[in-house]
DNA sequence: TATTATT
């Protein structure tokens, strides 16, 4: 970057000058080449190390051209001195140069005045991985890894290729794609990135770099804390829960710890992040007057009963894992009722459905067991893990209060039918609900009565949203 | 605010 305040060396662009490119040193004969050579996309940044103090680029040129024509070679120089750093990066053209090099030098062979022998090898900012890895989203269901391999093989060497499956072998639509370098990672978002729908799928291919793993971490600890939260939506007197989150906390920060090594940064910052959701009290609480004081669409004003026992409620909520992609929960969701549309003459449906809002307003998200548990389903009579329903059984539902959750949702929905899923939709970096989900009927009545029932429900401010959801192919917003 | 999923 700066030159030398001595001004002896000058000022040469990043990549050494190639203005000898033609001097004829290469090997097999490329040489000379354009005076601006062009790198691979799949090139190799390589580090360099354990270099005497003495050798500038001009002298270490000629060793490292052996292996192919170099791109670009820097000495690093401490950015105030401009001292020799004793190291080094270098990019041939061709990432088989780099490779040669490094397998041809690495530890191999000691430059003179120095007592450790000579480094080369990829550079940090090659990642270990983790930027040569992409998420590929959007695919078609019945795309496999040889039809993903096809896409992306045009821009790089693919290392790993992982198309995502439910425990049913379903693809979920999605992948990952590692590929030999950063560059071609880089290339294959340019090129595919939104360039096309593939078939069955509701929107353009997404291409972006995965998660790292520290992500992940930070992403499931999130996660727990949200459960956390959820296990005590009230403000806690701290020491109710003390021992258990503690000893949860502390157990994930050793995990976190023992996997990221060095680099305590995130760690802390989710500690203080779980702090703070333990204090969380919901806010949902004064949402439910006004609430009440709307009456449901169809249902008289007035007509709250005396709230039904919450189904499946235990006090205080079991632990019961959501059935966020729980492998193998092939749950389907009932009210252990007779089956709408006939009519109980003690509960009906709308009642029963207030009833869920009422309890979520009343501030014990969590504290409904999905009814299964209360009501035991003979589980080996349902089919495969069925995330969708048929044609017209598959609810979206906007305008869900921040606070909702799955729980809630299936909650709220349950008594016009079976309920085969709910998932209310997260944003990724925050974990806040975006406030829509989806609903999925094992029959297209139950649907259709939730929709007259629960469309138009003003909760809070806001008024349910309850529609089928969008067939694959209509792209129009709304 | 809008139908996207992270080994």
């Amino acid at each position: 970057m700066a030159a030398a305040p001595g001004g002896s060396a000058p000022p040469a662009g990043p990549r050494l000058g190639f203005s000898t490119a033609d001097s004829g040193v290469g090997l097999s004969g490329l040489n000379p080449g354009p005076a601006v050579p062009m790198k691979d996309h799949d090139a190799i940044k390589l580090f360099v190390g354990q270099i005497p103090r003495g050798l500038d680029e001009q002298d270490l040129k000629p060793l490292f051209e052996e292996f192919g024509r170099i791109y670009e070679l820097t000495v690093l120089k401490d950015r105030l001195t401009g001292l020799h750093k004793g190291c080094a990066f270098l990019t041939y053209c061709a990432r088989d140069s780099a490779l040669k090099a490094q397998s041809a030098l690495h530890e191999q062979k000691t430059l003179p005045g120095m007592n450790r022998p000579i480094q080369v090898k990829p550079a940090a900012s090659e990642g270990r991985g983790e930027d040569r890895k992409l998420f590929v989203g959007m695919l078609g269901k019945q795309q496999g890894e040889e039809d993903v391999r096809r896409l992306f093989q045009p821009f790089g060497h693919i290392e790993e290729c992982t198309v995502l499956r439910s425990p049913d072998g379903t693809s979920k639509g999605c992948a990952f794609v590692k590929f030999g370098s950063q560059g071609e990672a880089q290339a294959a978002i340019q090129g595919l990135h939104g360039s096309r729908t593939m078939a069955g799928a509701s929107s353009s291919l997404v291409v972006k770099l995965a998660d790292t793993d520290r992500e992940r971490a930070l992403r499931r600890m999130q996660q727990m804390a949200g459960q956390l939260g959820a296990f005590h939506p009230a403000p806690l007197p701290l020491g109710a829960c003390g021992a258990y989150t503690t000893a949860i906390l502390q157990h994930q920060a050793a995990l976190l710890a023992a996997a990221q090594g060095p680099g305590l940064g995130p760690v802390a910052a989710v500690a203080a992040q779980m702090q703070h959701v333990a204090a969380f009290s919901l806010v949902a609480a004064p949402l439910l007057p006004a609430a009440a004081a709307n009456s449901p669409p169809s249902g008289g004003p007035g007509t709250l009963p005396g709230l039904p026992a919450p189904i499946g409620v235990n006090g205080f909520g079991p632990l019961t894992p959501q059935t966020n992609g729980q492998p193998g929960s092939d749950t389907l969701y009932s009210n252990g009722l007779s089956p709408y549309p006939a009519q109980s003459p003690v509960t009906d449906p709308l009642q029963q459905a207030y009833a869920g809002m009422h309890h979520y307003a009343a501030a014990y998200p969590s504290a409904y067991a999905p009814v299964s548990t209360a009501f035991p389903q003979q589980p080996s009579a349902l089919p495969q893990q069925q995330r969708e329903g048929p044609e017209g059984c598959n609810l979206f539902i906007y305008h869900l209060p921040q606070e909702f959750g799955d729980a809630e949702l299936i909650q709220t929905f349950l008594p016009f039918g079976a309920v085969v899923s709910a998932k209310v939709f997260v944003d990724r970096a925050t974990n806040q609900s975006k406030c829509f989900g989806f609903v999925s009927f094992d029959n297209p009545t139950s649907a259709q009565t939730a929709i007259q029932a629960m469309n138009g429900f003003q909760i809070g401010m806001k008024r349910l949203k309850v529609q089928l959801k969008r067939p694959k192919d209509a792209n129009r917003p709304y």
